[in-house]
DNA sequence: CGCCAGGGCCTCA
DNA sequence: TGAGGCCATGGC
């Protein structure tokens, strides 16, 4: 059987539905995302997490956004009208918070110019050149937007995912973001809920068994 | 106390 | 292209 499917479902199996993107869809905090359909606040806010959880524990990132919910500020034009410093303490729990407030910034002004509705109309291929292009938004950040916000399906890779892969000896170590991405789409149905799960699932499985060297994935090692 | 977290930009070869 | 420095808070 296929190796990344096979991974899939041990992972599903294991770990459950991980029902991502997280938070913005918790009853407790945003009460008009809980089960359902995306709308353009939600969307804009998970384009918001994306930037927010570069690099950072996703527990910092969600201070963050509350705060932003807090003083009023979660929306394109809001962020775009807000004052930069404002903005930087308002996200600072979620650390590197200078350089947030200003990619928050870029990203408030991309998204005031294009809309969602319009965006939506193009395929995955499409939006990646033209996020790839904003400062401050990398392969990561864009697959994230084009995933969970746009609900195109694209494969997201992140650092665990890269780490996973190499230990399980399915990629090279040095591996490039783009053969890592490919590996795992050529493998799968386009679909974008099992892609959302997909990664969410890597990313619970990788905080239990790759968040310290060495590791040890008794889970995965053993069914391949 | 040190390490790390769902990266990305800039600089310099 | 790729390696290394930089950005920063909070949890453990």
């Amino acid at each position: 059987m296929n190796k990344i499917r096979h991974i899939y479902k041990l992972l599903l199996d294991r770990y459950g539905p991980q029902k991502w993107w997280p938070t913005t869809l918790k009853k407790d905090i945003h009460p008009t995302y809980h089960g359902q359909k995306l709308n353009n606040k939600a969307r804009f806010e998970i384009a918001v997490g994306a930037i927010l959880t570069q690099n950072t524990s996703w527990k910092n990132v969600e201070k963050a956004i509350i705060e932003l919910n807090r003083k009023n500020l979660l929306s394109a034009e809001k962020i775009k009208k807000a004052n930069q410093k404002i903005l930087a303490k308002t996200i600072k729990s979620a650390g590197y918070y200078n350089q947030k407030a200003e990619r928050l910034k870029i990203l408030a002004d991309f998204f005031s110019k294009n809309k969602f509705e319009d965006l939506m109309k193009k395929d995955a291929a499409e939006l990646r050149e033209i996020f790839l292009k904003i400062k401050g938004v990398g392969p990561e950040t864009c697959d994230s937007i084009i995933l969970y916000a746009l609900e195109k399906p694209i494969f997201v890779v992140d650092a665990y995912t890269k780490r996973m892969c190499g230990h399980l000896k399915l990629c090279k170590k040095d591996a490039s973001y783009r053969e890592i991405q490919d590996l795992f789409m050529k493998n799968l149905k386009q679909d974008t809920k099992m892609f959302s799960e997909y990664h969410a699932l890597i990313v619970e499985h990788a905080k239990h068994c790759y968040s310290r060297n060495p590791y040890s994935d008794r889970l995965l090692k053993q069914s391949l």
